[in-house]
DNA sequence: CGGTACATGTAATCTGTTACATGATTCA
DNA sequence: TGAATCATGTAACAGATTACATGTACCG
């Protein structure tokens, strides 16, 4: 009965779902719901995003199908927490998981099916919607290059672990560096529109 | 209660959904849900993705507020058809729907996450996944270059609607191509790896 | 006294995916 | 005969969002 349930939801291969992400988290230490909350505002959060309501949800299933392993600590003062930490059944799902198909998942921006409407809108609205993504573009991008700055000052001596985690803010800087050039091209055509 | 229905669905500025995607897609011409369907797997589906089943239920939810109507066209020899177009109070929806907040999808991207494991597993797997997306990526890449010679040749002198479309497609290319440098600098990596 | 950080959750709803289901026509 | 195209749907489930809910400690 539990090997069904386990099976069905986190088989071999299946589709990335935010427990994936999660148990990534874990890898590198114990953490609290909390603190995967915050992580996944940052670092790991640029290319899995997740509200705290969703992790302490997935935490609990995790731990139910003995994925992650629970100590609660107890404070003064201050709310008791719990700390979460990677199973070795966790581990052997992660491997698993990395070793299957990797799907793009589908594109689905509506600045781009608002462009489509551009025939029959105010050109004014469009413009300033792709203005003000402009802005986010340019401040996402200044975060990356800072924090690759920061800690990944010399990407050929870094660690397989350390590695990995610079090619994901190389990819997050080129997508934002791409984004930001679109804006600007859009912008000159949508000034004469 | 009609109207607090539609309310809560589709006011003013709400998130984006399938429903502003198909009322876009019917603002051109009418359509049925397969043909709609097959929308939305070329053009509007290069930037919103929708299967038949969610784009049926969809239509079906669009009818019941009045943002389409619908025309049973009976066929001979082949299944009838109903042919949906968008109604005055979908133009008017729509419009809104332009005019309102324009933000951005969370990212969600396994392939980033996987990379986070590279410290934990096999570098080639991680490899194979890169270098499959790859080709994904220079795929798409061509599909979209020949896309804009056939049909958008000469930019500065586009028609608004043809505009909005000619713009979204500057910024799949422009996607794709950094995707595909991405990958490109992440496979030198991993070769040493 | 108000805001932020710490700390955890439930419930309702919305959205998207996968599996299942049917049936004719045309082309190779 | 079998695959592709045309044509439409239901049901179950998974995943994500929004609203609601609670309470302490510390800083200004």
């Amino acid at each position: 009965m539990q090997l069904f349930a386990y099976k069905s939801q986190l088989a071999y291969g299946a589709a990335m779902a935010l427990n994936h992400a999660i148990l990534t988290a874990l890898l590198d230490r114990d953490l609290t719901g909390y603190e995967l909350a915050k992580e996944f505002d940052v670092s790991l959060g640029f290319f899995w995003q997740a509200s705290h309501q969703q992790i302490y949800q997935q935490l609990k299933s995790l731990d139910a199908e003995g994925l992650v392993h629970v100590t609660e600590v107890p404070q003064a003062g201050r709310p008791d927490k719990k700390q979460y930490g990677i199973t070795q059944a966790g581990r052997e799902l992660l491997k698993d998981w990395v070793a299957g198909e990797t799907r793009r998942k589908p594109a689905r921006d509506d600045l781009f099916v608002k462009l489509y409407n551009l025939g029959d809108v105010d050109a004014g609205t469009l413009k300033d919607a792709v203005q003000k993504r402009l802005g986010e573009h340019r401040e996402r991008h200044a975060l990356y290059e800072k924090i690759r700055d920061r800690g990944y000052s010399a990407p050929k001596s870094l660690s397989r672990r350390q590695l990995g985690r610079y090619l994901a803010l190389r990819a997050g800087i080129r997508q934002e560096q791409a984004a930001i050039d679109w804006c600007l091209e859009a912008l000159e055509f949508l000034q004469s529109a």
